[in-house]
DNA sequence: CGGTAACGCTACGGGACCGTAGCGGAAAGG
DNA sequence: CCTTTCCGCTACGGTCCCGTAGCGTTACCG
């Protein structure tokens, strides 16, 4: 057993897999057939059957392969950890190549158990970092104890996705900075706006 | 030219409409052949193709069909009109037909421009009358004067779509008002948190 | 350098769906 | 009642894609 070691399997499975992915973000998952795989790759069907069991396996690898690691940012303060974190998701949804792929895996994993998995395990991994740093945030006094971070979360990166896929605004830091602070704003006023001076560098923001 | 005044033209398009949706919500745009309709339905398959032109048509219409004119509450308030809108759009997305097709429709108009024209339209629509009511609260003295109302926008229906989506939390009443309290919290702590109190019943709604 | 594993190619039967034609029957409406 | 319109049915050719078989050819690996 070579394991992958062959470069010619290699080769062959990177070239299919980014193949897949191109035509996913150009004609959707109905038109990522095996049969238009191979004509755009210039892999051969037969090869292709090879190493996957058909177009549901191809396509499933080729989502998991564009997952990649979130890193948590932890610069110290909450304001700090969420503008990384949020302006990384901004820049995601507006370029790269998980850009175009996110709605149809949303709408696939509606209907496809085995889509759904992927996008659920998809989501903790991104969602794990993002509720790490809320709860640092409510350890260090910058958010009232009983904020719950699941709250936090779809607030942060609900108005992206949203302006993503429908109202069509600008995707840029500006709009992630507005986003982090006015949700910041919208939990600490829960208990009093003073909070928002024990955080250095996170005023009122009145960047026009 | 009957119009569509025969009864039987009536029945016929509701019936395969109906179906349409049925097809869509289950099995999604690709799965909605004209030829599964037709079986569905009962409706024979060269009475739909007499109907419209092919697939495309038929699913643009059936997207069409779910469009609802929203209400424009004007319930005096800010806090009342956007409790009754964003509650009424957790409905539409936990259940009733628009449920499993916003995601269909939000993947297919990424690609087509004809749904992207249709998705486009259904958007504006939900969004005027949201726009509307913080424009009336912008004038009410509830909101800041350089209040952006697309930026409220999306903080108000970007968590409810993301967690349908992808976090999976419920959709219910509380989630609503937690949304739009810290919403209007986070927009009104950019000025003072003595705003909160000029609306009468819009407290700071320690709520549990 | 020889054996093995991977690849490309052609070919094939099968299935799903397309979109149209032609006909007979039934329901609407003047 | 009688004409028009709509509908259901069967049948068809065409297209796309599926998934597999068989056979050379080439690249890797020991």
């Amino acid at each position: 057993m070579g394991r992958a070691t062959d470069p010619r399997v290699r080769r062959t499975r990177a070239v299919v897999i980014a193949t897949a992915l191109d035509l996913l973000a150009e004609r959707g998952i109905a038109g990522t057939t095996i049969e238009a795989v191979a004509e755009r790759s210039g892999v051969a069907k037969t090869t292709i059957y090879r190493h996957w069991d058909g177009q549901a396996a191809l396509i499933l690898d080729a989502f998991d392969s564009v997952r990649r690691p979130p890193v948590d940012p932890d610069t110290g303060t909450l304001r700090g950890d969420l503008l990384d974190l949020v302006a990384g998701l901004a820049a995601a949804l507006s370029a790269g190549p998980a850009a175009g792929l996110m709605f149809a895996l949303v709408d696939a994993a509606e209907r496809d158990p085995q889509v759904a998995a992927l996008h659920r395990r998809e989501g903790e991994a991104r969602h794990a970092v993002i509720l790490r740093a809320v709860e640092r945030g409510i350890d260090r006094g910058e958010l009232p104890a009983d904020t719950d971070p699941a709250d936090v979360l779809d607030q942060l990166a609900g108005p992206l996705f949203y302006r993503r896929a429908v109202s069509g605004g600008a995707l840029d830091r500006a709009f992630a900075e507005r986003i982090v602070d006015r949700v910041l704003a919208g939990h600490q006023g829960r208990v009093g706006a003073e909070r928002i001076a024990a955080d250095p560098g996170a005023g009122t923001a009145s960047t026009a």
